[in-house]
Order: C-alpha cells, then sequence, then structure tokens
DNA sequence: CTGTTTTAGTTGAAGCTTCAACTAAATGAA
DNA sequence: TTCATTTAGTTGAAGCTTCAACTAAAACAG
C-alpha cells in the first residue's frame, strides 16, 4: 500500500481556485440575473439553451444533459417555468414517454432582454481578467476537465 | 450606444465548460464524500480550513472567508458540524462579537480518515486529466478569474 | 405474444442555501 | 460622555436541490 500522493504547488493552487471560482462565479451572476429578473443562473441557462434549440424546444432529458442538471432538478424548474409563462410541456409524437419542454414568445422575449446584461457580467466577472491567450487555454483545460467528468458531455460534441 | 459585444468561440468554449465543471465537480465529489462519510463537499472545506488553521480555530468570518461562503450559510453548516461533534463554538477573549470555530479532536479524526479519498478523487476527476503545464497554467489563470471576483481572497493572500 | 428490463419523467419529503430581520458589541463622531 | 454607525454573528422562513419511490411507455428476450 502506497501512501497517497498530496496536492503540489500549482495543484494546489489550481485546486483551491477552482473551488472559489466555483462559489463566486455563480454567486455573482445569480446577484446580477435575480435583480435584472428575478431568476437565477440555473433558470438563465435553461431558458437559453432552448432558446439556441431548433424549434425552440427540447426533451427534458437533452434539456438536463445540455444544462448538466439532474431530471428531477430540471423537472422543478421546469415546473416554475411554466408558471411564469415561459416554457410550457408538451407531448412528444413519436414516443409517450418523452415531454418537450417548448420556450413560448414570452419567455423568448425574456431571454433576449436579458442577455446583453447577462453577457456584460460574464465578461466584467472572468472574461475581462483574461488575455486571448488565457481564454484559449482555459477553453482547452476546461475542455479536458469535463471530458474526464462526462465523456460524452454535450459541450464535446460539436467539435 | 453600442451593440453589445457577443461571445466570440474561444470565450464561449471556455464559460460553457468553466459552467459545465461547476455543476459536475461539485456534484461528483459531493457524491464521493456523502459515500464515505456522509458530508458534503462544502462540510468538508470547513472542518480542512479549520485543521489547517493554527491552533485548529478561526473566527467564523475568517472561516466564511476561507471558505467563500456567506457568514449565514456558515452558522447553519457549523451548528449541524457542532450536533456531529466535529465543531465546538467558542468566545473570542478580546472581541465579545466574535465567534470562533475550534475543531473537536473527533473531527480532527474524521477529516484525517477523509483526507485520502477526497484527494484521490480531486485526482481523479480533474488532475489526471491535465498535464503539468495544464496545470500551471489554470492555476495562473483561475487566481487571476478570482481576483476579479475578489480582489482580496485569501487564496491570494499567501504570494 | 408475454414477461422483464430499461428509459423518461414526475412527485413529495428532507435537507441545504439564501434572504431579511434581528441582537449585541465595538468603533467613530460631536 | 452620548448617539449613530459599523461589524460579527444568529435565526426562521421561503425557496431550491437531492433523494427515493413511483408511474408509464418502449425495448428486449424467449
Amino acid at each position: 500500500m502506497t501512501e497517497p500522493r498530496w496536492l503540489n504547488a500549482d495543484e494546489r493552487r489550481a485546486w483551491l481556485a477552482l473551488l472559489s471560482i466555483n462559489t463566486l462565479l455563480p454567486a455573482a451572476l445569480d446577484t446580477q440575473l435575480q435583480a435584472a429578473g428575478k431568476l437565477s443562473l440555473f433558470d438563465y441557462n435553461v431558458l437559453a439553451m432552448l432558446s439556441e434549440a431548433e424549434g425552440r424546444f427540447l426533451p427534458m432529458s437533452e434539456l438536463a444533459a445540455r444544462t448538466s442538471a439532474s431530471l428531477s432538478r430540471l423537472s422543478h424548474v421546469v415546473t416554475k417555468l411554466q408558471r411564469r409563462g415561459w416554457v410550457e410541456r408538451e407531448a412528444h409524437p413519436g414516443d409517450a414517454r418523452v415531454t418537450v419542454a417548448h420556450l413560448t414568445e414570452a419567455g423568448m422575449d425574456t431571454i433576449v432582454s436579458l442577455a446583453p446584461g447577462h453577457v456584460d457580467a460574464v465578461r466584467a466577472l472572468m472574461l475581462d481578467a483574461m488575455t486571448d491567450d488565457d481564454v484559449a487555454d482555459l477553453a482547452r483545460i476546461g475542455e479536458k476537465i469535463v471530458a474526464r467528468l462526462d465523456d460524452d458531455h454535450w459541450i464535446l460534441r460539436e467539435r
């Protein structure tokens, strides 16, 4: 039995930084979105993923994959978004097990009005701190980590 | 009024990767810690920060800073850890406003027994996916982002 | 076909986090 | 001093997430 390898200096720095980003960045974006439209970052992402999908609808499973969420979490949130009139649930023609989440016009209007402020916040909170090379490095390294966590994650599909 | 700058390809890749890591990595580490000791990643970090502090105690505010948490969140969690016998609350000698959180022997035993498995999980889930250069890059870039989010964050203090 | 397994999704309860309101002590201003 | 402000922390309620149990349809196996 070998002694467990502890983290070296860079490993520790990388890990602690990621851990901190992990709590601070969503919190800051949540604050911005909460002020702009009384929704969370996760709510926003659900709407954003639907808005980018062809026909502005996706099966719950696919939407869950694109938001890295459990089906249960998504189901609760879609119920909430439905009550706000931003999303509708529809039956799938070919497979009766499938529920399709469909972005409404009101939902589209919401995401369109929120997007600029949200993108500005993403820039202000992280991208503006980085050079172009940093951004490319982070994209490359980040995708490696995502591949490790889920080797057929959807963000890796389009390459 | 200028048109809002949208994200370019690398910016979008970096942002989506970070967003995905953000939900997948804590979830995976939570699962490991839940199985190993019925605690969350946040619980673990509270214990870890105390175990590394001199005297194994810290004021609540300082512990909140080192875990990037709100005082309210920390207060609830310390109450829970206290019920499990891992942490105790003590008065601060010089300032009656301050509550000091102190890691107990049982708490120290817990973190010592959990640490190897947790570090292995951190390696398996992210570090093993990266080269040494990647790790150094991530540390550098990650710290830039942290500085942007909180310019006197504690992880930046020790350099 | 018929029974079994897998896939898709929902639900309610329990636990966690955030938010707002609050207490109390220390600091600062006049 | 005395009053106002800031700092440190706690608390209960509301909302969010996870977990386990469940329904129902599709796919599969014999």
